[in-house]
DNA sequence: AGAATAAAAGACCAAATTATCTTTATTTAT
DNA sequence: ATAAATAAAGATAATTTGGTCTTTTATTCT
């Protein structure tokens, strides 16, 4: 098991991806977003849909349209993205599955796989959207294969 | 999103279960062990098999017969039933889904994913199936609800 | 106004995971 | 030997996840 859903995955990594390439106020269209990071194209718009719907990502339809992220969403923290998809059950939900995680009834687990999962959260919260640029346009860090 | 699977997370409370039932030679059968824990009775009984399979509990048939887990088994770490249930996905994969993660072509998150993931397993590692029998036994901690 | 472009929405389809039930094989006790 | 107990194995079903394709809606450009 991977520690994010397929479409967590991909998400994350057309966000990262949108933002490089939108960095000057260019939009970006499905195809090359698909093709950048190397995800069934689709499936994609799907995923992208539901983070447009969120308001995590932004886009607009027509010639010229495409898929951006507005300056103050790419602030925002890559835990928003996760949250969006996969929900809060890595951050909140109990390690063997309880139905609460509590210090009232705690699995054998829970000391030590509570400070991993705020050790979690804190990366993602930590990380923002537009932080990698850079090395992204540089190549020093890759979305894809 | 659960940093495990269903399957792991009956796999690993079932074995807790039967270590702290069978501390002292007994054996238990599957209805019990799943009363114990709070699992479909059968979808368990699937997953015990796989374990039994691969060496990490033991059962016997017949009379008297269920499930133990001989002494050497009993410190076995329960980074054992993660690999064999899901595997090394989570202590080797990228958590972008890039085929292959590695320092040649990292992903925005590898750094800090890999601390992470080290974390993870080392706790894993450092846990082993018997370590609480004490704490299940006098309902510190718990396997259900 | 009409054609072209691009995302949104909707309808499917496939595979994997989770779950249930039935039958078989093994062991024990009578 | 037979019956009872118990896990193993096999078959099947439901649900969720992952993936594809088609139609609709919004926008722009001519
Ligand atoms: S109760 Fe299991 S992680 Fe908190
Ligand atoms: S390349 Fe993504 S975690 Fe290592």
């Amino acid at each position: 098991m991977a520690i994010f859903s397929k479409t967590c995955e991909y998400g994350i990594r057309a966000v990262f991806f949108i933002a490089h390439t939108s960095a000057n106020g260019r939009r970006i269209g499905i195809k090359e977003i698909a093709a950048g990071i190397d995800s069934p194209e689709f499936f994609l718009a799907k995923i992208l849909q539901d983070l447009s719907r969120k308001g995590i990502i932004n886009s607009i339809k027509g010639p010229n349209g495409g898929f951006y992220i507005s300056s103050e969403n790419l602030k925002r923290p890559i835990s928003d993205i996760v949250e969006a998809i996969d929900g809060n059950g890595l951050f909140r939900g109990c390690a063997l599955g309880l139905k609460q995680c509590s210090e009232v009834n705690p699995c054998p687990l829970h000391d030590e796989f509570k400070a991993i999962r705020t050790r979690i959260y804190d990366m993602l919260r930590g990380i923002n959207i537009d932080q990698f640029n850079q090395e992204l346009l540089s190549g020093i860090l890759s979305l894809k294969k």
